[in-house]
Order: structure tokens, then C-alpha cells, then sequence
DNA sequence: GTCTATATTTGGATAGAC
DNA sequence: GTCTATCCAAATATAGAC
């Protein structure tokens, strides 16, 4: 049982209302001001986020800011627990049909496509540039998370070797790289991403073949 | 002729001994800078790079920095030049033998090391990920020049469709990318490249194949 | 919760003496 | 060329009134 379940059946007992407006709306402003963050960091890069261009953007002065994160760093942590939680959420999702080549192309595009899709998302999760800033615990396993189902996806489909884990993730990491940093916008490497995995399985299977002849 | 040949031949022409020993100096001097500022980058990281810092490791107040740099971005930008000369040097020094696949391994190979044994300078180059910072047209052509002796040899091993090119570019990228960020000092991808070039060749081979049959 | 006011730090850059 | 002194701007963060 979690604290606030804990809360809610003491205020039941108390006659109070379970649901706490203030805590939603406080809530509420923690999202919106999240919302902003990414703007600004897309905007003028993961780096050039500054707590006063945020306050600016939801109408606040800093200070106010003070209010709904502890520090910049809070919002940065915040900002990357999002970006896991949307990334688990991909992963989960992903519609896989057992076909191990057709599977490894529509996660390894799901991947290259979260990527492309924000960089500077991409640039918090997956590069780690900022000078201060470490997750936090809390949001380090979300991201622990992620790459567990997606290493367990990548096992169903017969890829469990680290050498072959790790040739799939260079390929792919190569790919979003490329797209983000050299054409911005387009598909020239995005289209790569089925050739890519179909060399990558050619490979693979000759491999075993190898092996086993 | 070079403007500095030219008073080259106008101090003969007065008596004036022909090397300028003050500049000389100068230039040492600005060496002495840089190197100090790869170190502060490297250790601090490149966002973290101060010319407060810089000045103290060289043994000076951070005003005299701009007896030799007229700002951050100068120091940012010889910094710039000075990797694309090396990485030119490199690729032009390149041991090629006309074996297409151990060529490719050979040059890919001093790629991803290249950028593996000096994140700091992988990321000014390859990531510019610093916010105000653009190279100036100078130092720009030195990367392009770089670029395109590096795709001339590509184009001599066999490879030229620029499909073919963005892969290449994209699995030692990946490669390096990976190395950097989750094995930095060790040799998990690195030990990678090898065999994913020969996986590219073999895709390579089999596409042409096929274009032919 | 939000504000004003302010503290603090940092770091880039300039002026002018020596 | 180097220094001291200084400026300026940006940006994080805090105190306390309302």
C-alpha cells in the first residue's frame, strides 16, 4: 500500500474528501511547466534550458518555479523520468507478431523514431551531456525498465548474445545519430533502418550456420 | 603568395632578420592554451570548459586569455581546427593496400578510435552540442576537406551509392557513439568493428549480386 | 502560491596601468 | 604581454511580504 492510498482511507475515516483539488492542481502546473521545459530545450537546446525562459513561458516569475521543483536539476530528472515513461510505454506496446526478422524492424524503428522525433529528449536519455545533472534513483529505473523489456523482446527473438545485443544497439544508436545529427527533419537514414536490420539478421544467421555446419 | 611571405621578402629587403622570434612565441604560447583547454575539457567536460580555468592551469589571470583568443568560441574554434587536422592527418596517412574489406576494416577502425580515445573532441566535432558554438569558415573547411578524402577512398573501395555511404557512416558512428557512452575506456565495441564491417561488405556484396543476377 | 527584492555565483569581457 | 580592477550579464537560489 502506497502513502497516498494510506492518506485517502484516513480522510475517508476523518470525513474528509478523498480527492485533494489543491494536490491535482498542483499537479497539474508540475506538467504544464514540464511542458514548457521541453519547449524551451528543443528550442534552444537540452543546455540552453534556463528556469527564467520557462517562468516566462507559463507566466511565472523564477522564484514561483521554487514552488514545484527544488532545483533545475529536479526538472531535468523530471524531464528524463518523462522520457523513460514514454519510452516504456513504446516498448510495451509494440504490436510483435513472432516473425523474429519483422519484429527486430518494428521495435529497431520505434527506437530510431523516438529518437529522431526529439532530440533533445534524445540528448538527456541517451547522451548524457549535461554537466551536473544525474538521474535521480527513482528515475534510473524507470530507464533500468525499459531496456530490460527491451532486452527480453530482443531475447524472444533469438538475439541474447551481448555481442549481438550490442551490435544491434551501435546499428541503431548509429542510425537515430546520423538522422538527428546530419538531416535534421528528413528520412535519409530513417529509411535505413530495415536495411539495416535485415543485414544485421543475414549476418546473424550465417553465424549460426557456421556454427552448426 | 601568402601575405606573411610577402613581409618575409620586405624584411630581407630592409636587414630585418627573417623569423619574427615575438610571434614565434605568440604561437607557442597559443599552444600552450589549447592544450590546457583539451585538458580542462576532457577532465570538466566540453560544456564545462572556463577560460577562468584554462588560465589558471597555464600559469595566468583570465584577462590575458584575450591577448590570444578574442573570446570563448576562438578557443572553442582552433580546438575545432585542430581535430579536423588531425583526423585529416590520419586519414590521409591511412595504410590502404586495395583489398576493399580490409581497407574498409582499416579505416573504419581509426575512425571509431579516433573518436573513442577523446570523447571531448568527438563531441565538438561530431555532436556540437554546445550552444552558442559554430565553426567559422575556416575551420569548417578543414572538416569537409577531411570529409571528402575519406569518401574518396570509400569511392575507391566500391563504395558510392549514398545509401551505402549512410550506412557505413552510421554503423561506425553507432559503434563509437556506444563505446563513448557505456564503455568508456574499454573495448566492448570497439571490438565490434571488425566484424561489422565484414557483415556490411558481405550486405554489400549480396545487393550487387542480386542487381546483377 | 505568487510575488518583489535580493543574494550569490559564475564567467565572459573590457579598461588602463605597468 | 601581463596584470589589477572592474563591469556586465546571466542564472540559480533564498527570504519574506502579501
Amino acid at each position: 500500500m502506497t502513502v497516498s492510498e494510506l492518506c485517502a482511507i484516513v480522510l475517508i475515516m476523518l470525513g474528509e474528501p478523498i480527492r485533494d483539488r489543491r494536490a491535482e492542481r498542483h499537479e497539474r502546473t508540475k506538467a504544464e511547466i514540464l511542458e514548457a521545459a521541453w519547449d524551451i530545450a528543443r528550442a534552444a537546446g537540452l543546455a540552453g534550458l534556463t528556469l527564467r525562459d520557462v517562468a516566462h513561458r507559463v507566466g511565472m516569475r523564477p522564484p514561483s518555479m521554487y514552488s514545484y521543483f527544488d532545483s533545475k536539476n529536479a526538472v531535468y530528472d523530471a524531464m528524463y523520468a518523462q522520457g523513460c515513461r514514454e519510452f516504456l510505454d513504446r516498448v510495451t506496446r509494440l504490436a510483435l507478431t513472432g516473425d523474429a526478422l519483422r519484429d527486430l524492424k518494428t521495435g529497431s524503428r520505434m527506437f530510431v523514431e523516438f529518437c529522431v522525433e526529439d532530440p533533445a529528449r534524445y540528448q538527456l536519455m541517451f547522451q548524457r551531456t549535461i554537466p551536473g545533472f544525474e538521474p535521480s534513483a527513482e528515475s534510473y529505473a524507470l530507464a533500468v525498465q525499459a531496456l530490460r523489456t527491451m532486452g527480453s523482446h530482443l531475447a524472444k527473438i533469438g538475439i541474447a548474445a551481448p555481442e549481438a545485443l550490442d551490435m544491434v544497439t551501435a546499428l541503431t544508436t548509429g542510425l537515430a545519430d546520423q538522422q538527428i545529427s546530419n538531416d535534421p527533419g528528413g528520412d535519409r537514414w530513417l529509411k535505413l533502418v530495415d536495411e539495416a536490420m535485415e543485414m544485421f539478421f543475414a549476418h546473424m544467421s550465417n553465424r549460426t550456420q557456421g556454427r552448426l555446419g
